[in-house]
DNA sequence: GCCGCTTGGTGACAATGTCACCGATCTACA
DNA sequence: TGTAGATCGGTGACATTGTCACCAAGCGGC
């Protein structure tokens, strides 16, 4: 989508970034691509690399000891890896692990590229703190949301989130419920409450908000 | 407890450190310490400091817009805030709050030092991203046991975790709940049934436990 | 068409959260 | 010392959510 040579200035935050160190990343960086459903990174397979994110989604989920799933967040284009990367430096045992919810292609730095970057270039620093930060507060919103929100709510606020342009939802109960991380039956007697006040449509494998705005108000508590 | 000039030492990582760079520490770090209670950091209160905890325990926790509480972590002594300090850097509305839970000591660094040290120390840079990883898979872990954990797994959990040397836990139902984010009512529930089988003894703002390993058994699935 | 898989529906029940209370105990202070 | 107010914990009724065991409809491959 872009030319190779310009990819850096997508992100935000490195658009800032000396002349220098940007010339450093991209003469050491190699473009990558991946299918749809490719496991990016998982248990037992830590990526050598720290990837920025230049098309596609990836969603990062966990397998709990219990068998149950649940959505932790997404990395959209535009966006880095930069805490999976690291946090694999450390830790290669963890739990999560990153799927390609499109075709994705990134830009794959390797280590010790990364870490001379944040040595030698204050503008990264700032980058890669900011991501870490922006991550661990909203670690610790979903916390609060798993811990104290209603299901009608939250299910009302991720119908939202994942509907496309035209108010659709292509998704099953079952992958509904893993965003949520509650049972398959909670979305579908929810989603038969949501279609009965006539919120929504359903078919097989799809939803579609026939009234975006009600559920807004709920998923923002102001109904 | 120990002389400013080797405080250094107590911290594993930072043991590593080129001598220059420890000097460089020393002399630009200044040692505080707060009372019991003292609110460290939170909503509209950032610290300027990066903080190393020499002596004490402080408590994260958050409030929710509903007015729930729940306890995320504890920095113990020997630990750092470097995410609570970096994420404050980037966005100090957030809605955490650090108490101190004992009274305590720390070293202050500035962020500009910080800044500094990141760049020029390597093994600094390791220390703060194994930091930085070891607080997000550890929040991995948490958002696991807060959707999909059962209530009684959890508090015997905590309990133990909570307990001093001589089994007993000096802390009110109330408290309890916070550390788990769940109601003062479910925790009485759940302990008058540990009661009943002989597992834990209360009094009024303590639980002393009778058998751990019951209680042990049933944190760990082996029951 | 048949078969097997996926998707979603249903009822019964268990676990947890919420609410409105209550009495017991502790603490501050006159 | 006594009393007022706060804290602590207990209780029952009920709502919400999670779990389990099913079932039926739709879909794809052969």
């Amino acid at each position: 989508m872009t030319n190779n040579d310009e990819w850096l200035d997508r992100f935000p935050g490195l658009s800032r970034l000396e002349t220098p160190i940007k010339q450093l990343i991209l003469s050491r960086s190699t473009v990558i691509k991946a299918p749809k459903g490719a496991t990016i990174f998982g248990p037992g397979k830590s990526p050598e690399n720290m990837l920025f994110l230049l098309d596609g989604t990836v969603r990062v989920q966990q397998v709990s000891e219990t068998g149950h799933e649940i959505v932790l967040y997404r990395i959209e284009a535009g966006q880095s890896c930069v805490l999976t990367t690291a946090c694999l430096l450390a830790f290669d045992d963890y739990a999560a692990e990153g799927v390609a919810e499109t075709p994705i292609r990134a830009a794959a730095i390797p280590r010790d590229v990364f870490d001379d970057l944040v040595a030698q270039s204050k503008p990264f620093r700032d980058f890669v703190f900011a991501a870490f930060s922006k991550r661990i507060t909203d670690l610790f919103l979903m916390i609060d949301e798993v811990a104290f929100q209603k299901m009608d709510v939250r299910l009302a606020d991720k119908l939202i989130k994942l509907a496309n342009s035209n108010n659709v939802v292509s998704t099953t109960h079952q992958k509904l419920s893993v965003e949520l991380g509650t049972a398959r039956e909670v979305v579908s007697r929810q989603l038969q409450e949501f279609q009965r006040r006539g919120w929504i449509a359903q078919a097989r494998g799809s939803v579609s908000l026939l009234d975006r705005a009600k559920l807004e108000a709920l998923a923002h508590h102001n109904s």
